[in-house]
DNA sequence: ATAATATGTGAAAATAATTTCACATATGGT
DNA sequence: ACCATATGTGAAATTATTTTCACATATTAT
């Protein structure tokens, strides 16, 4: 079976990706991507969830806001021999390992 | 604008995925591909298209056959400084810049 | 020229993903 | 307790992608 065909997929809209571009510069909560993206809030709420079940994001409580922010696989330097699906690949093994929060 | 989502779309599909795997072994033809995955023909003949599209693969005609074969950008080492993202970034900024025949 | 083999392609049908919206939950302030 | 704010979520409606199939094209051999 393909073990990482889910994390392109999750990849593969431009909203998720446009949400990781933000994030980029800084950690932001739902409310504030959402206002910087002109998206409706559900609609990001929802891309999220998804960037998060793949662990590319990650998110902490802070009152009642919920700030998320880039995981390290995203963050970090990709030190990668070999092709761009070794890429992802890499990225499912380190950091996908919790079948509970990323069932690639 | 988002550039890249294009090509993780074209990932984000096991077929075409299994198809690249396949081609790292060895260029092959369509009928063959089609035979080794079990699956139609022109169902094959449609994944090759997309892959093209975003230059993973590339096409030779010999004789009544059409030879696919992974793109130096598949079967080289990637060599980039940063994450993921970079990592299609220099796909397409160094393999699609033919506008026909990728329109990322 | 005809037949056989290999592949490409458009479009309808089938499936899957995204969007939207109403409602659920959670936190903090009054 | 009640209200306002922030976010999550299920499901229907919408939209996009994939699959299938009939037919088109291309090459080779007879």
């Amino acid at each position: 079976m393909v073990p990482y065909d889910r994390c392109f997929r999750t990849l593969a809209n431009p909203l998720r990706i446009r949400i990781i571009e933000l994030l980029k510069k800084r950690p932001m909560a739902v409310s504030e991507l959402s206002k910087q993206l002109k998206a409706e809030r559900s609609k990001v709420s929802h891309a999220l969830k998804k960037l998060k079940e793949c662990n590319f994001v990650e998110s902490e409580r802070r009152g009642k806001r919920n700030i998320y922010s880039l995981t390290k696989s995203v963050l970090n330097d990709v030190k990668v021999k070999g092709n761009i699906f070794d890429v992802i690949k890499t990225h499912v093994e380190k950091y996908c390992k919790n079948k509970r929060r990323c069932k690639v």
